[in-house]
DNA sequence: ATATAATACTATACGCCGTATAATATTATT
DNA sequence: AATAATATTATACGGCGTATAGTATTATAT
């Protein structure tokens, strides 16, 4: 998918996952890139970015010996999924212009 | 509507809007307004690349004694319109994606 | 036993592109 | 005479996805 296209995309997306309970990082990597290509190098940025927004919060778990990082999503960041759908009716507004422009484009050389 | 959201609409927008006829800058920042905010100095770097990419070409008119640059879409920017459809696709399957985890979500609160 | 894959996370530098801000110049309107 | 509308360009900034690379532990395969 091109990178362009990701943007904002992400965050709802990694957010959306959350909803479902806790994760950490490489489990998170293997759900998103079941849905978008994704690298850790994009993916821990991005769990950064959230937890400054106080859209998710962060505690360590031992798991085989190890701290694990769990990401948890809090009611802000819920709130920020319903900001992110209700911006995205305006991105569909221009996704239908556009289908329409060009269906109309075809329609003219027929 | 937010900046990240923008990216990768713009150029197709604008394509969209060449496929009705040639066009210019000032005109087209209008017809772009009406979809989402947009300034000069965004919409003139987005020709300019458009431009360089092959997917429009550039020619001047005289309008009322001044030279006016309009905007032609070229066969390589149709193709383009395509191809951004294409990948919206995908981009509709994430989306498709946040929206049901949503619900889900709120059905556990039912 | 040891090499390889899987698990888990971090750091740095790069490049694309929307934005704010501002400058320039002409024509139409009040 | 002043202001709005028309029309375009330049510069610096910031957000963010990506490539690349590094670090460290555990499980599996040969």
């Amino acid at each position: 998918m091109d990178a362009q296209m990701k943007r904002g995309l992400l965050e709802a997306c990694v957010l959306s996952l959350l909803l479902k309970g806790d994760s950490y990082g490489y489990l998170l990597i293997q759900e998103v890139s079941a849905l978008m290509p994704i690298s850790e190098s994009t993916l821990y940025p991005v769990l950064r970015r959230l937890e400054a927004a106080g859209q998710l919060t962060v505690y360590s778990r031992e798991h085989n010996g190890r701290l694990r990082k769990y990401y948890a999503i809090t009611e802000n960041g819920k709130a920020q999924i319903q900001s992110f759908l209700k911006e995205w009716e305006d991105v569909n507004r221009v996704y239908t212009f556009i289908l329409t422009a060009t269906t109309k484009e075809e329609n003219t050389h027929e």
